[in-house]
DNA sequence: GGGCCCATGTAACTTGTTACATGATTAG
DNA sequence: CTAATCATGTAACAAGTTACATGGGCCC
């Protein structure tokens, strides 16, 4: 069992759900396709930690729902005792930066102005989040308590980028201005 | 040609280096094993966009060191102009965290007072690289201007997790102390 | 004497991506 | 009429990890 299984295991335990949803609300924490969701689901099937069950749709095509099974819950405390890896992150922009130097000042500052609007929108995402959280459904022991603390997370580091871009911004627009009829 | 190469290659257009440092370098910012940069390099070199040599080395093994070739410039040139993909960040803690309503307590504690000193000497790591860092190597143009803006970032985002860490602590510890005695 | 750092490399495996395959409904 | 969303799945490939392999120097 890898972590993304875990991780799919985790969402299920707090509320039975299709595979296609599970990826859906995965996403922010843990970026994976559907191609790669949809055989790990049938295989923790296979081993009995989920079950699953169709759901006939009108207008939409039917979907599989998948819901967590006594042993399925089993492992998951299990999981909860075990040693947690470090965060990875890839961020392409970061090894863009390295190369900074070679590239001119307004195609920097398009890059991160790009950036900038991404980290706009994902702040408007965790705080639509956070909105929809009630003020009673925020503390510990309750299932939301997770999707409180994870919003906020999301939040305060979409803000910090958010800052980070607008700092950088400022300094070559500065050293823009302070060059300019020089070249 | 892969995001990782381009990487690699951006950093050595800065400095040339052997892939062990490279391997160290770009940690901070792409977490990627000797066994997979080793081969990307002599990949590299093939294509001819790194150059090579060896250095003898008294009390440590001999490494090889790869610099850019002028064509590897040019490919460096060009991926300035190629769209960025977003960043991808791939942490345990998160999914970890969506269990938390099936862990006592003591044990949700641990888990963000460990997280909280994995950030606390992140934050130190980055410090260090911004007092090394003088006045005159920050500004854009220069090959630092990169380090200097990236260090901040890095240091931007670990004093961000850490509040978290504190502020979720302190959820944890209220919780705690006002429903202690009940169990 | 045990374990870490330096330094390079390969082999086997797992994880993750892209593309293929299907198809109805809805919004612009 | 074009694209997106919902919904599931597989196949081929690329990316990344773990383990194997070697070996001197240094610190405790």
């Amino acid at each position: 069992m890898n972590t993304l299984s875990y991780g799919l295991l985790g969402l299920v335990a707090r509320k039975e759900s299709s595979g296609y949803d599970l990826m859906l609300r995965i996403q922010p924490f843990w970026q994976a396709k559907h191609s790669q969701i949809y055989p790990l689901l049938a295989s923790m099937e296979d081993k009995q930690l989920l079950s699953s069950y169709w759901v006939q749709q009108n207008d939409k095509p039917d979907k599989k729902i998948y819901a967590i099974t006594e042993k399925g819950l089993q492992k998951l405390r299990e999981w909860m005792y075990q040693p947690i890896a470090p965060a990875v992150t890839k961020d392409e922009l970061s090894l863009r930066t390295f190369c900074l130097w070679l590239a001119e000042i307004g195609v920097a500052i398009d890059i991160y102005e790009d950036r900038r609007s991404i980290y706009t929108e994902k702040k408007r995402f965790f705080e639509n989040i956070l909105e929809g959280i009630p003020e009673d459904s925020r503390e510990f022991g309750s299932k939301t308590f997770s999707n409180y603390i994870l919003a906020t997370k999301g939040l305060m580091l979409a803000e910090t980028e958010l800052k980070w871009c607008d700092w950088v911004l400022s300094l070559l627009k500065q050293h823009q201005s302070s060059s300019s009829g020089q070249s």
